[in-house]
DNA sequence: GGATACCGGTTGACCTGTCAACTACACTTG
DNA sequence: CAAGTGTAGTTGACAGGTCAACCGGTATCC
């Protein structure tokens, strides 16, 4: 029990891409997180759900298709609507043709919470990601990353979505 | 409350990047502490925990040095010490010279267990991760990674970390 | 037109981790 | 050395998510 430092299966620069690739996203997600806490009272998970609700035909989708786009269990969808629900941004509507089906449509409070957060997200994501890279860099890294397991998920972009909500084009 | 699919400000490449960036990594997690757990009965967390200790110094490390690199509150990693406690896979040991500290240290079950869970865990990250790229995307995309915040931490790795315990070279 | 199987959503029990408050000790400083 | 300040760790209350069990509704198939 002593060879603790023995050669290790992963080593060097395997070794430091893994870790660079899990520490960074820790540190990320979680000042993304803090500031759109602070600045607008929302989490990182709530700012995703409205912005797929609000590129939605109609501002609304069923509770499933926003389970499979976040990566959320369909329970955990549940309780993450039920509080946005509670809030007034996102109401719950049945659907006409399969009763089973009930979507969630984002209200037009909600709609204007999304925007006035909009802008400070993105700009966040650019420091905290993009503006470490050149756009041939960038290219690159996307392609790199793509061939990752759930790098292509159906429409799906994940918690901290960088899509600026409509008229919010910055640039 | 119409124009929700106009111009966006982050396009095209830039969203690209950060949605294979999130996504593949929360697929990713979601998979490897699947098959921990299922196989060794432990979480990532557990893991890495473990992995800390069977490389540190006498195979102990102070609460607060745990917390640090798994960049955990220290609350958080009291918590889940507790849980190893209880476990036999750690016991505390309190710190001759300051009283405040008390340290983690790994015991031989759990260094056994550690080894038995080394092997499969370094596989499945080599699986999921590794095995996409060639040495030299590796070494490429290792350099871009590590411009991200958090990527050079301390002496740290994360959550998943690749590092294998002793006498489990595979390479 | 039932029986049966599947699907969408919710609920209860639970786990994991946070935050804030607290304890206990250590270090400085007059 | 007494007072004040900082540091290590734990604890209580809670947020956020999972899993498994469930309910109602749809679709299939004889």
């Amino acid at each position: 029990m002593s060879a603790a430092s023995e050669t290790s299966r992963l080593e060097g620069t395997a070794l430091e891409a893994w870790r660079s690739y899990l520490q960074s996203h820790a540190a990320i997600l979680r000042e993304l997180d803090a500031e759109l806490l602070a600045e607008h009272g929302m989490t990182t998970r709530d700012y995703e759900v409205l912005l797929y609700l609000a590129q939605a035909d109609d501002q609304r989708l069923p509770m499933s298709a926003l389970a499979e786009r976040t990566m959320l269990t369909r329970s955990g969808i549940t309780r993450l609507v039920d509080g946005l629900v509670h809030t007034g941004m996102i109401e719950r509507v049945s659907c006409a043709t399969d009763a089973r089906v009930s979507y969630a449509r984002i209200t037009a409070t909600g709609y204007e919470k999304l925007r006035s957060a909009g802008c400070s997200h993105v700009r966040s994501i650019e420091r905290l990601f993009l503006a470490r890279f050149t756009p041939e860099e960038t290219q690159l890294l996307s392609s790199l990353l793509s061939r990752l397991p759930g790098a292509s998920q159906p429409g799906a972009c994940t918690a901290g979505d960088a899509q600026a909500p409509p008229d919010c084009s910055v640039s």
